[in-house]
DNA sequence: GCTTGATCTAAACCTCACTTGAGCTTTCAT
DNA sequence: ATGAAAGCTCAAGTGAGGTTTAGATCAAGC
């Protein structure tokens, strides 16, 4: 209906804040599809701010791009998220998001016995054990801690 | 006093449950120091346990290697942290954790502000412009990320 | 004395999320 | 028609925090 439905790649980094460089990769990695041009530039839609907005906003709760890559492969016809998806996807977020606030939690009242305590005692200090249960799950990338760290023992 | 007041590389690494690999890579760093046999191999002293029990603390608090050498080489004469020494720096550990609490929670609310509504407008959703300013700062490594995306535009 | 397992070094490799650079091509306003 | 600005591809680099590999050496129990 516009004159001009499609916009350039700079155009799109423009109005999404994020770099051109950024854009080629999340459509290398599958996160963004253009149309190309005769000439072989990229062009995307309108509706791709908002889905780069989708990807920034997904990452900010602690997504990896993989992630976000299956939540948008999720869609159906692979169609850029409207209101209804929107909420059901950041409805599954703030979950995470409540996760991450629970941990961060945890970890303050542990810290907090800690404190005056001194004792960095492995066995002993709840500081300790949390580490690998639940804080910083998918916070960032933290991905290479798989569940290392099986025995604990004291510091004697 | 004791027999064995040295331990070797795997033992400590038994004691921590970190692997070896990434004890000699703290060595490495700084963040450790070893004697050595005759023959060459690395012998810690108990202390040292302990020693890595802090690094792996303050590592989940999220400061990162080289914060926590700082930390560690802020100690008088690089000795190992005390009751007295954990009470200080916890403290300030602390105050870290209260700033990611905080910047987490500012994102929660925004997030429910956001369900709903289903815009995504860089402009409208508050989400957008919390991107860089509070959240996550510090919380791992999510260090490139520095203050770019200067102008941010609606969806329109 | 011998074997087995632990340790040694150095360098290469890994993930993630991008950026940078080199060397060309396209687009668009004038 | 032209020249600047923007775009293209492909390869390589960055940074944190390590792991893996290879080939050699050390320590300890029997």
């Amino acid at each position: 209906m516009h004159r001009t439905d499609l916009i350039a790649i700079g155009d799109l980094a423009a109005r999404t804040g994020v770099a051109v460089s950024a854009i080629r990769f999340y459509e290398a990695k599958g996160l963004l599809a253009a149309l190309r041009t005769a000439g072989g530039q990229r062009r995307f839609l309108r509706a791709d701010i908002r889905r780069v907005s989708f990807i920034l906003i997904a990452q900010q709760m602690g997504l990896s791009l993989e992630e976000v890559a299956r939540e948008l492969a999720s869609l159906p016809a692979g169609r850029t998220p409207n209101a209804a998806d929107w909420t059901r996807i950041s409805t599954g977020l703030r979950a995470r998001i409540d996760a991450r606030l629970a941990a961060l939690m945890q970890t303050r009242e542990l810290l907090d016995q800690c404190i005056g305590c001194g004792c960095l005692s492995l066995k002993k200090c709840g500081l300790y054990n949390a580490r690998d249960k639940a804080a910083q799950r998918g916070a960032g990338p933290r991905y290479l801690l798989g569940d290392r760290a099986g025995e604990i023992a004291e510091v004697g």
